[in-house]
DNA sequence: ATCATTTCTTAATCTAGGTTAAGGAGTTCT
DNA sequence: AGAACTCCTTAACCTAGATTAAGAAATGAT
């Protein structure tokens, strides 16, 4: 079954004629990795519901680094969001990290969900709260903690995903240098 | 006039029942300066939206160091969104920074509202959006930027209260101690 | 007005994490 | 299989910002 469906209904339930209009909305595509969908400046017109594999979405500074914001496995939905609210130029990049299954909604299709389909105006605003809940908490972390205990709770929360990932990655997500992190774990590993 | 109902009329509109709903969940407190609204350890029952005077949020981390999550002046919502929509323990403190007026909404009238008046639902929606969109931008200006450029964001962004706000909270907001705080501003005049 | 408390500043010293550089270990392409 | 990448690690050195301490200035309470 559709994934996407599944994860709505644990937050309202849809008749199946609703089921139809979401399903109707919506589209699958597949991508191999490194596949870019959106880029620096570009409008989100879309925002990206995983059903396999790993995406994730991260800016480049003015000194050319790049900051990973978030990582998206199957069941999590990523896009830039100020750009695909706004629909107006956006600062992120999206990037398959590993070959993915994705659910496309497009900015237009979700406004007129919301008329057809009231109901998910609540299931999206559950999404946005639970969203906005951890990533003030990832702001709070990276004001209170050091990098090794960021790591250290990165690991716990992301206990599968931390596997798949280039340490260069996991570095960037918890705001470190790449030769930094690989000294910390070099560290880590003596205790 | 309410500038509440001023503030949802700009997202959406209600009917005259459906104000008189509001106004019915809705109660307006008085505080002065200092009294502390909700503390690490407590639930947070209610949102504040504040209609007059300044609030703020903040955590201690463990070495007993202040971060401000969020400063909320007239116009703006201020809440421990993590346990307001959990009902469990927070971790942030909200205090009253300067003489305020506040409509507070408790957790279960604002569910009752979006069950009464569904078009809430929606305007909450935008809140929450619009929230974790200046959330995002903060994480990665914290990722991104040095102390220097987070103030000058800062400044403009805040224009009108950051006379309004003692050096340490800004220094806080910023993720810096009020020290090196105070050699960066004297740092920026010499320029 | 005066004392107490909190806030702000300056300066010396310290450190978490950044930078630069260079080598090794995989990958990917041809 | 070898060239060309990209990723990871180690090590020496560097710096933005923290810490500690102490005095000055502002705010508030009596």
């Amino acid at each position: 079954m559709n994934l996407l469906l599944e994860n709505i209904a644990k937050h309202v339930s849809l008749t199946s004629e609703e089921k139809q209009r979401v399903l109707a909305f919506t589209e699958i595509q597949h991508y191999k990795a490194k596949t870019i969908l959106l880029k620096e400046g570009e409008i989100c017109t879309h925002s990206f519901f995983v059903t396999k594999g790993i995406l994730r979405s991260y800016n480049i500074d003015e000194n050319g680094v790049e900051h990973v914001v978030s990582f998206a496995c199957p069941g999590w939905w990523i896009a830039d969001m100020y750009s695909f609210l706004s629909q107006r130029p956006g600062q992120l990049y999206i990037e398959v990290n590993e070959e993915a299954e994705v659910i496309l909604l497009s900015k237009e299709n979700q406004d007129k969900l919301y008329n057809e389909v009231p109901k998910l105006e609540r299931f999206f605003r559950i999404l946005i709260e639970n969203s906005l809940v951890a990533n003030q908490q990832r702001l709070i972390d990276n004001l209170s903690f050091t990098a090794e205990a960021r790591y250290d709770k990165f690991t716990k929360k992301y206990k599968e995903l931390v596997h798949c990932l280039p340490q260069k990655q996991i570095a960037s997500y918890i705001g470190v240098t790449p030769e930094f992190f690989s000294k910390m774990k070099a560290r880590l590993l003596k205790k």
